[in-house]
DNA sequence: CGGATCGAC
DNA sequence: CTATGTCGATCCG
């Protein structure tokens, strides 16, 4: 979509449309100044709670401009000197990774929606008109542009910029029509191209131009369509419009002049315009009927327009330079109904940078641009000037992305849309006071989100509320859960706490609301899936259903509570929370102590250095090759991880499932675990207790079940201490069989953390929705098995863990998944870190010009590489 | 992890 | 009267 966002400055064309509005003679139709619309929009906006809200927006914004030129005040010379030296080793690298040899389009269409509304109405075509409602518009045609009317403004106060404003409600079917017909014409120039909503869609032509070279003159020849189309374009071909082709700009220009920029395109037709002068039939309508493109990029570009056109009689600009941001930035230079191109040359690219606004960058906001205001950062060059300042102040990620904004650099190929994230829903309304009716429409949005979640088969773990108050203060409450949920009920049944818990938070008043939405997060990763699917449903089919469950180190015991006491009424949801956030910030995890210099170090200033290396150590080892099947622990030859997992699916199908029946027959560890249950049995949650009786509660022990919220938490607990022993159980439920190895976790944790800390170096793992444990053995380390406290013949770590498989009741559900060597969450560094960190940071590869849309960051990159480098022997408890 | 914020369409 | 809805990313605590 155009700009139109972007309002209130100087970069918006307004002034340029106000002195070419020359074809316009009716009264009212001339527009306003810039002043004039401020004038307007301030009296009407003056005093709302709206704008209360905005200024104190604005302030905080201000705060932290603040902040930051604290910060900068107290940068020395040295450490500026310093990061230029740094910054500057990259910007080499960077350059040296330059790539120009893409061909990336930007298409975007002209005002859309607003397009398409006009063109089936033709009552419309001469009038100011936006698409929307009175609260809020999506856009407007160029019209009501002048009068200052544009995107994501609220209707009522168009109106009063533009008194004359016809509002149409929004048509989305419409438009997805017309935007499926778009998508059509696009395909054909590239098979991957990237849709970006309804009206924007990124291309690579670099294939399609290389295989145009060889097309013969027909295949590059089209059709004018419709008769009105026809006339205008004879009328427009006899014009000496058309003789001015090289002259772009004024061809665009005059395109502008057009009141409502939906003239034909006279900038498609070169001056030579090829004809078909050798076709056999309809010759004469060939000659003034069809065109022949060139095999140029700007040639394509014109076609897909042309094409555009003709097929939905709407125009598109477009941008054409060797990777997206540029290729977008390019589309908005001449719209509307025109493009431009970026030759695939460094220089051209830093000509078109060097007075660039860096409002224009995509990425950069208002917020953005303001910040940089205040450091005296207006356009792309300045930001290139500042770039070792800017690395001090700013974070790695922020800085990095600067530094590519100023040299020009993007993504030059197109990535595939990833799994999705999220899914939410929210709706606005006038003041919802009453709890009630709060909660029911807190379920009627569960509802709606439960049906969309379903059609895509999707579950996830954290439901996210939020709220707006008549403020418009907004405010989100988060909770994460250990099964996921996707069904009405089972959404609200969080989303219902944590409303409540808002309720009682402004009590006794009541909540005043005009906005809620509900989110559903942390879906299962494909790779989840397949292994819940493969590795646990295929041989444990007894397990009630939703039975699953996994350990998570880093919960606490407060998952005990909060997440099964849905049915539990308001008041002791408060105080069981409360009570469980101090267990939890308490109860510190003595594994996470003794981790804690491993942990913390990964995660520290320079991480990326030292992970990058990491990481590529692990690539160049051999160590990446060989994989150890953790049921029958025979080398495996292949490291493929489909492979191996189907490997140890079979495996796991022919032993564990027997294993899996015996759980706990020779159970030692009661002892150690009763007294810490019992405190829960009790529902005595006394922190005290705990902490003396368990300090393993706060961090190897998870558990969930998604059992009827009926039962309460005692009768949870007391599930997991076997009262029977196992043959006369029932088929074991998988909960039972998890809580058992929960405990058992604990215990091995407890006694390493306690006796033998030397020999392991706990690595506490989260990757997102994913939490594991595995302990490695260092060199030389006497082996002492956690739950027999025998010392172990073996120095092998395999002989070992299958020994305490043993003990710990053989087997249970284990897979030695590839190994994940850092913490997903690398990337917090401190401002001090930032800045001392630096120092071999720019040493690292560039990560590449990927994608920016692939949203990962450095450090996410590197875990991912890191994720596809299987290596050492270590064992992940896993259990779903 | 949870919450706030930014930015895009 | 009357200031959206949906998503991903990032930063901070």
């Amino acid at each position: 979509m155009d700009d139109m966002k972007k309002v209130g400055n100087s970069s918006c064309n307004d002034g340029l449309l106000l002195r070419m509005g020359l074809n316009d003679n009716k009264a009212g139709m001339q527009g306003l100044d810039k002043e004039k619309i401020n004038k307007i929009i301030m009296e009407a906006t003056k005093g709302s709670r709206f704008y209360e809200n905005e200024l104190k927006k604005d302030q905080q914004v201000n705060q932290r401009i603040e902040k930051m030129m604290r910060l900068k005040e107290k940068i020395t010379t040295q450490q500026l000197l310093k990061a230029q030296l740094q910054v500057d080793k990259l910007v080499i690298e960077l350059e040296q990774s330059r790539n120009l040899s893409n061909t990336i389009v930007h298409i975007d269409m002209d005002a859309f929606y607003a397009a398409v509304e006009m063109r089936d109405n033709p009552e419309l075509k001469e009038k100011p008109i936006a698409v929307g409602s009175m609260s809020m518009l999506s856009t407007s045609n160029y019209h009501a542009r002048r009068f200052g009317v544009r995107a994501a403004m609220p209707g009522f106060i168009a109106k009063k910029l533009c008194p004359h404003l016809t509002i149409v409600p929004l048509n989305f079917e419409k438009y997805g029509k017309v935007s499926k017909e778009v998508r059509e014409i696009l395909t054909e120039y590239d098979p991957n191209f990237m849709p970006m909503g309804l009206d924007e869609a990124y291309l690579n032509i670099t294939e399609h131009l290389e295989e145009r070279l060889n097309w013969p003159e027909d295949k590059r020849r089209f059709f004018f369509n419709t008769e009105s189309t026809r006339e205008k374009v004879y009328r427009l071909t006899s014009s000496p419009i058309h003789l001015c082709i090289k002259e772009k700009d004024d061809i665009n220009m005059s395109a502008k002049c057009n009141e409502d920029g939906y003239s034909s395109s006279p900038v498609l037709f070169e001056e030579n315009t090829p004809l078909m002068d050798n076709h056999p039939e309809q010759r004469d309508q060939s000659v003034e009927n069809s065109i022949v493109f060139g095999t140029s990029a700007e040639e394509v570009v014109k076609e897909i327009r042309f094409r555009i056109e003709q097929k939905t009689q709407l125009t598109a600009s477009a941008g054409i330079a060797p990777n997206t941001m540029l290729a977008k930035m390019c589309s908005d230079r001449n719209k509307p109904n025109g493009q431009y191109r970026i030759a695939p040359e460094r220089q051209a690219v830093l000509d078109f940078l060097k007075d660039l606004p860096i409002r224009k960058v995509p990425g950069i906001g208002k917020v953005t641009e303001k910040m940089l205001k205040a450091l005296g950062i207006v356009t792309c060059s300045e930001l290139y000037q500042q770039r070792a300042l800017l690395s001090l102040l700013f974070s790695e990620a922020s800085w990095r992305n600067f530094l590519d904004i100023s040299l020009g650099l993007g993504s030059t190929h197109l990535e595939k849309d990833g799994e999705r994230k999220s899914m939410s829903t929210e709706r606005t309304f006038s003041e919802i006071n009453s709890a009630e009716d709060q909660y029911s429409l807190c379920r009627e949005l569960c509802r709606d989100l439960a049906q969309e979640l379903q059609k895509e088969g999707l579950k996830g773990k954290t439901v996210t509320l939020k709220l707006k108050n008549v403020n418009f203060e907004v405010k989100t409450r988060a909770s994460t859960v250990l099964s996921s949920v996707s069904t009405e009920d089972e959404i609200f049944a969080v989303a219902k706490d944590l409303l409540g818990t808002e309720i009682d938070s402004v009590a006794p008043h009541p909540l005043r609301i005009r906005l809620m939405g509900v989110r559903v997060s942390g879906f299962l990763s494909e790779e989840e899936k397949k292994y819940q699917q493969k590795s646990i449903k295929s041989f444990l089919k007894s397990g009630r259903e939703n039975g699953f469950l996994r350990l998570q180190p880093g919960k606490s015991n407060q998952q005990y509570f909060t997440k099964n006491s849905e049915a539990s009424p308001r008041g002791s949801f408060f105080d069981k929370k409360r009570a469980a956030r101090q267990l939890n910030s308490e109860n510190l995890c003595p594994n996470e102590t003794v981790g804690e210099q491993l942990f913390h170090d990964q995660k520290s200033s320079a991480n990326f250095v030292k992970e990058t290396k990491k990481v590529t150590d692990l690539q160049n080892s051999n160590l990446c090759k060989t994989f150890t099947c953790p049921v029958c622990f025979e080398e495996q030859s292949s490291n493929n991880l489909e492979e191996l997992n189907r490997h140890i699916d079979e495996c796991l199908n022919g032993t564990v499932v027997k294993d899996a029946m015996e759980i706990s027959k020779n159970d030692n560890s009661r002892e150690n675990t009763l007294s810490f249950l019992l405190h829960f049995e009790n529902e005595n949650v006394d922190e005290c207790q705990i902490n003396k009786t368990d300090q393993l509660a706060g961090t190897d022990q998870s558990a969930s079940t998604s059992d009827d919220s009926a039962s309460s938490s005692t009768e949870k607990f007391t599930q997991i201490i076997p009262d029977k022993p196992h043959r006369e159980r029932q088929p074991s439920n998988l909960s039972d069989i998890a809580r058992n190895v929960c405990m058992k976790q604990c215990l091995f944790t407890k006694r390493i953390s306690q006796d033998k800390g030397d020999h392991f170096e706990k690595t506490e793992h989260t990757e997102k929705t994913h939490s594991s444990c595995f302990f490695e053995a260092k060199e030389d380390s006497i082996l002492v098995c956690p739950v027999c406290n025998l010392q172990q013949k073996t120095t092998s770590l395999v002989s070992f863990n299958r020994h305490v498989d043993v003990c710990l009741n053989k087997g249970l559900i284990q897979e030695l998944t590839e190994k994940k060597d850092f913490p997903a969450k690398t990337s917090n560094t401190e401002n001090s870190n930032r800045v001392g960190g630096l120092s071999r940071g720019q040493q690292c590869a560039n990560p590449s010009q990927g994608t920016k849309r692939s949203g990962l960051t450095t450090s996410q990159s590197v875990s991912k590489k890191a994720k596809s480098c299987n290596s050492k022997h270590t064992i992940e408890m896993f259990f779903k």
